[in-house]
DNA sequence: AATGAATGAGAATTCATTCAT
DNA sequence: AATGAATGAATTCTCATTCAT
């Protein structure tokens, strides 16, 4: 197995720049070519920083893949933390408009993001990377769903929440890339709906398990 | 430019055994690896037939992309042909359940093909065969809808349609994996919901429509 | 050692034809290219004739290259022959201008003679085509000049036959270069030049050894 | 397999060394098979270097070619500088005789300088590089020419430079050829026929114009 | 610790030649 | 005999990673 945690972790303030440096370059580079198409070489250049003092801080190429993944996760959890705090005192359409929006909002400044959760896998490398955030974020949403539909398996909960989590974030994958193909309104016009789509798939849900109940 | 088109048409009977070979082969590497981490000669020994052969069909290997791809377009054609038949004279409910189950079915027999419809674009060279796709598929899509939601214009039906695309290729391509990763029940369970999902974001367009209408 | 000997004389009018259609496309291939980067596919496709029907008469590529020397020996030794028996009657004016003449109409109609005899030796297989020429060429100039330059011994003469034979084909050579790069008007220009030194280096040569007679 | 060899050499030449040593390579295998059949791989271990270090400086095969003739450049130009100098304060045997002794010098030392400045053109990429260089020679040799033949227009004294050159770099390549081939001797005899053919042909010239001015 | 030149296994592609049809 | 698809060794070039300085 390849080793994928940091190497170490830099004390010095200078050496933390480094790293977020780092990390930025090689998240913009990742959405932008791919994984494997970026070179390390070309992280470091993108990121000022000598490709040696890239092996000081990352292992290897993966290991940079993999705390690009842990920063989305980092800002993940916040948005769940938060959304699941309030999912008791809100009605579904409130719950819902401010999931999408936090998750619209964070993809929307984390270029890549969504690449990685599509879970294109891309390579076996960025699968892991990814299977390992799709896991958290999953149970997340799950408990999230656990409110909305208390009625529903936990089991029947997450393959709700899978099926919302892989819409959403395909609609704003979706967006995101029509936003720089097709133009602003385009891409807007597609975020928009991705509210309706949950909210109709959630209500009909919340529908079908009043009816029954 | 890079030649992306065949080079030779086979025209005996073994050659074209050879290049669906190749092209079955080529799909699934890719399905499985990623474009960019799959190499011309691993998709010559898993078709058992030497690289050079696989140079005589295809000028490189972005060429062997475009043939996948083309297969699939293909097969879509097929289906949004069928469908578009259908369109009017089927209740909504009957019309996506046909839609999603023609897609399910296609995406389960052709390994790959969510993935490039996630258009995730991977590399520059993946992003071209996938948009090309996107495109036509869009376009029929787009037209199945207009018998839905005809009071839509025609950029209202096209964002609904990409969204419903991209809802349900990413559904269906979690649920091929998920296949793989977790079993087939957790596979099934979340192909079943493409069809609320649908279903209902659409219902709630429809009936939208008509109370304004 | 490989094969360069033809394979088979074609008999039939039709093989003759094809044999000779191919040393016409592969002399203006390698003219143009060069020996090495001329492929034998293309060679076939320039003649066309099948490329298995141009291994059905030259067991290699080398041969093509020894058969189309092969045609310029031909033709040089009836250059040679002929300027020979003139060699006696004539002034030295007069033989020189008929040998630069002679070989200019050559060395215009057979491109890629000046190439090959400028021995550049490209590759080992060319050098050994144009090694062949050579000395034959040289044979018959050093005959010739023996008629001019009776009191140097046979080796003296040999020496004055090659040089005037490099001065005379990289004269030539560099001719029907700039008529391509520059314009008719330079390579006529130069052409012109050939008599002119020849002529005062042979001059030079003769009145010498009159002096010393 | 258990690694019985020291670590690496810890030799690092410089970095201006180790480009000398490739060029050195690449030069004597481009002049003793020509550039095509020569491979990146047989420079590099030629020059006992890594491939990777060779790409390191040169970015492709080419590029080695065109350094290896900027040394040629370089060398002729110093050549050609200090024979300008002299030009116009030596006779013109003396001049040509500098002249044709310091090229000879030149190109004995330089393997392969007359098989680029033969330009046989014997792929495109020599050619090229070839041109740049002969361009440049052929500007010094006309400037040196004016001064021997200030009557001629400056396109006559091209042609005349254009001539001479060509003359000397065809006897040169001769005579290094054959002193390989058929021994020393001849090439010495070769070498020294070049003074007598460039004087003779100058000479001839330059009465012309005396005889008309 | 910091640097970036050095390394070489591996990838895409070519092409002379063969041989089944 | 004629054909042209098939073959795979050879070639150019890349890039993740190391390590001497």
């Amino acid at each position: 197995m390849v080793e994928t945690s940091m190497r170490r972790t830099p004390q010095r303030l200078g050496a933390k720049q480094r790293v977020e440096a780092i990390l930025d370059a090689a998240e913009t580079r990742f959405a932008e070519q791919g994984y494997e198409s970026v070179t390390t070489n070309a992280i470091a250049a993108a990121a000022h920083v000598p490709i040696g003092s890239v092996y000081q801080y990352f292992p290897n190429k993966e290991a940079i893949l993999a705390a690009v993944a842990a920063r989305y996760r980092e800002g993940l959890l916040a948005i769940y933390d938060r959304l699941h705090q309030e999912a008791a005192q809100q009605p579904i359409v409130a719950l819902v408009a401010d999931w999408v929006d936090s998750v619209v909002v964070f993809g929307s400044r984390r270029m890549g993001f969504t690449r990685i959760m599509l879970g294109a896998g891309e390579s076996p490398t960025l699968a892991a990377a990814a299977n390992a955030l799709e896991q958290e974020i999953t149970a997340h949403a799950t408990a999230l769903l656990g409110v909305l539909l208390p009625h529903l398996s936990p089991l029947e909960q997450e393959v709700r929440a899978r099926v919302c989590l892989a819409a959403l974030h395909a609609v704003l994958g979706l967006a995101l890339r029509l936003k720089g193909e097709a133009g602003e309104a385009v891409g807007w016009a597609i975020i928009e709906q991705a509210k309706p789509l949950l909210i109709a798939y959630l209500s009909a849900e919340v529908a079908r398990q009043n009816a029954s109940g």
